[in-house]
DNA sequence: ATGAAAGCGCTAACAG
DNA sequence: CTGTTAGCGCTTTCAT
């Protein structure tokens, strides 16, 4: 380690002729600063490369300019950081952050450990934190939301909560999914997806509605619980495969979901959409590029990202947050 | 902010009749502590839902068990957070790290500023950082690297270099990319994709030698310098589609720009891979589910990120690291 | 407009 | 094995 120790205000202080309060003062910017002062330490901070010391800056402001974006390490539970829905939110809230001045810290929690988040709250590592799909930790959330107000929440707005929540209308979302089915003929409509994590089950009430709208009949057997890329997820895909026949119709609570079920489909010599018209939720870039391309909900992860961000900052500063629903957007492709 | 003060050390000291450095020790399971008072301090703590302050942690050890992944935001030079590519490999990353305890923190940096990673070394704010792809900034990085250690890199290795680089042979994943447009009877082959790079320069170092030892000609003509998603692109695309008659083969040195070119030329009325050829590079799962599915060179992101998290440890903790080039797997689809 | 000094919460000599 | 003590580098009263 023979690489010289960085300089530090006291350095450049020394150098300056001024004390160290004027150096960090002129570097913050105060008004308390002569302007002249403030430039000519400006100027040499800048010729010997200082920058001031963030560890020693976040502890001393309690604060870190940091948020925590938490992904509940599921086991074949909930989300996984390489869920594709899940990359993209990461990338356009990073940057949302980003034009924020804040940085984006991922790491992976353990939901079922209990503790979390209140790990993370405890410790001070960020100022706050964001979770998408509240999966099925609601309560936890909430529990902890009582005295941590720094949480920003993309899925389902659940009544009654503490902690402000973004995402698309899922109700509404599910409903014009399955609508679409309806209009392209479809009679017997089934619906695949893991209903206890909140916003796929609003989806499955959206399903619902529609269907009752259009005076179909609900039935049970045509409902088909699965976590992507579980076991579980494959034993669906087999049942479905089993019933394919009585099947015309699939609203898939995700475009993963939908993408495998039309592969296992398409491999089991089902034409879609002619036999089967699928309908996904997402619109992530493989609905677009597949074969069929796939109808599916737009979610907008950017205006999405945007909101969380604004809601998380909000509610740090203890500012007035807001539930957004955002306007669910059918896009009509080719698998229904 | 009625919220109750966090607990301290100090506080759990008191409660259980230590001193601080007891229960400091004792937290960070120091064999320096009997076992019961150990055990006796853990539990109030645990009791009381105490967590170390991770920022005073962080301040006094000097590390902060986090290491910057530095976003270079290109206008439309390098890449960008929302590159499919990208944002596979910063999950593989994020994983990596996290088995070995360190989180990630996400950040863009302006390259072009010329201090993109210095800003970061100085404020010490990760212990470490990782680029994805050096881009055309490798002098940089190398001066950079003579007073700082902790960097590690994923792209093309450079002779020389003084900081360590995990990449696919991208000589040799161009080169078994190009063989398989000659083997396919392909005459007319045409490369794609932004030179500069070291890493894409290397890959079309690759479809040279193919192009040799095959005997074919090479003719510049058939070269198209464009960047994922810029203006340069469309203006490549153009010049493409007015070619097309004259070329039967491209080798893309990416997915996301074979999979550009395809729909060009599906728009155009031309058959793939009946009267043009594509191979790409990546694998993404575009490739899988495009149509027809994209023949592509395979990069092992999990194998890639756990090298280069490895190699980055290494580096910050003064060990020896290695630069390793992983074999790239030609995936042959239904493209070429 | 500037300086002196205190202290954020923790760890690590150093001394028992 | 445990306690005492001295900072880490910065920001911020409080004084001047």
């Amino acid at each position: 380690m023979s690489r010289k120790d960085p300089m530090q205000m006291a350095d450049i202080a020394r150098i300056a002729g001024v004390s160290k309060s004027t150096v960090s003062r002129a570097l913050a910017d105060s008004s308390l600063v002569n302007e002249k002062t403030k430039s000519l330490i400006r100027d040499i901070a800048q010729q010997h490369g200082y920058r001031v010391n963030i560890a020693a800056r976040n502890f001393r402001l309690k604060e870190s300019l940091t948020v925590a974006l938490l992904i509940p390490q599921a086991d074949g539970v909930d989300w996984t950081i390489s869920d594709a829905f899940f990359l993209e939110m990461t990338a356009a809230i990073a940057e949302a952050l980003d034009e924020r001045g804040h940085a984006l810290l991922l790491t992976r929690a353990t939901p079922q450990s209990g503790e979390w988040i209140e790990e993370f709250v405890r410790r001070r590592q960020a100022d706050g934190i964001i979770l998408i799909g509240q999966g099925s930790q609601h309560e936890l959330i909430q529990q902890i939301s009582e005295t941590f107000q720094g949480i920003s929440v993309w899925g389902e707005a659940i009544a009654g909560a503490n902690y402000p929540t973004v995402g698309t209308d899922n109700l509404l979302g599910g409903e014009r999914a399955t609508e679409q089915l309806i209009r392209r003929g479809c009679q017997r409509i089934a619906f695949v997806g893991y209903e206890p994590a909140p916003e796929i089950d609003a989806r499955f009430k959206g399903y619902l509605r529609a269907l009752e709208a259009a005076g179909h009949s609900y039935q049970e057997k045509r409902v088909f619980g699965a976590v992507v890329g579980s076991d579980s997820a494959s034993m669906v895909l087999e049942r479905i495969i089993d019933q394919r026949e009585q099947l015309d119709g699939f609203f898939a609570a995700s475009d993963q979901q939908a993408v495998a079920l039309m592969t296992a489909l398409q491999q089991n010599g089902v034409n879609v959409p002619g036999q089967c018209a699928v309908v996904g939720y997402d619109d992530l870039p493989i609905a677009r590029w597949y074969h069929p391309a796939l109808t599916t909900v737009h979610q907008s992860r950017t205006l999405g990202a945007q909101i969380l961000v604004d809601n998380l900052l909000a509610a740090i500063e203890g500012r007035d947050t807001s539930n957004v629903k955002l306007d669910p957007q059918l896009v009509v492709r080719e698998s229904a």
